[in-house]
DNA sequence: AGAATATATGAACACATGAACATATTTAAA
DNA sequence: TTTAAATATGTTCATGTGTTCATATATTCT
């Protein structure tokens, strides 16, 4: 039987520090969670979803508002509200044929403040 | 002359709330700024990044190290490891052929701390 | 100087993604 | 029950992105 570890992790070069790569891998998560944390941060890598994130910061809105302020279709903020939507990152609130969105997270305004920090190079 | 206004923001509806839109319109920060936070959050949104920034919380590595402990490919993760020191979210420091990563950030882990309390649904 | 090693870089390819457009759905009013 | 209005959804298209492969650069050792 061939050692199975040494068939899977193969690298071009030699300078392995078995102890040091020991150590992150114990301390490290699990691989499905970081992809999940990936995945959520992928949601707030577009402007117009920040922008929509903002202006919801500041008040409840329904879509043709947020069209309107943003200058982008409605067709446009409706996808988007929906990928805001399926990330619990927004909920909304239906009155007749106007649909009100608004935040559904305490976490975004600190994830948000914190990028500020580091882009205002802190 | 026509209102330069009006060409601009057209909306396919007519449930306008102005009030609510100027509000939130005075209170949005710059466009800039924002386009510059979706181009930092972005960084963040791929599982590749996500690890190899998990596993310099833990230690300084060198690319050979990063490249075994995740199983991917020497050259991968020296194109990522470029995309963070573009961000300037990874610094590094040489030792002969040894390149060693570390992080640049003090930001990093709360905003992955907030993002994890998030979708452990908090 | 030449060989070997660690890392960086360029090009190509497969795949993901956002916007536009057309259309469907839902609700209210006539 | 038509009609209109607000929003949602499906499709298409152009663009962006991550990985691989090949190769370049840099550094050490002989």
């Amino acid at each position: 039987m061939s050692d199975v570890k040494e068939s899977i992790e193969r690298c071009n070069c030699n300078v392995i520090h078995e102890d040091v790569v020991e150590k992150v891998k114990r301390e490290m998560p699990e691989e499905e969670l970081l992809y999940d944390l990936a995945e959520f941060f992928k949601v707030f890598g577009d402007s117009t979803r920040i922008k929509i994130l903002y202006a919801l910061f500041s008040a409840e809105m329904c879509v043709c508002d947020i069209a309107v302020l943003l200058g982008i279709s409605q067709s446009a903020i409706s996808h988007q509200l929906r990928v805001l939507k399926q990330a619990r990152l927004v909920k909304y609130r239906k009155d007749g044929k106007v649909v009100y969105y608004s935040l559904d997270d305490d976490h975004v305004k600190k994830i948000f403040d914190q990028g500020l920090l580091h882009i205002q190079h802190g």
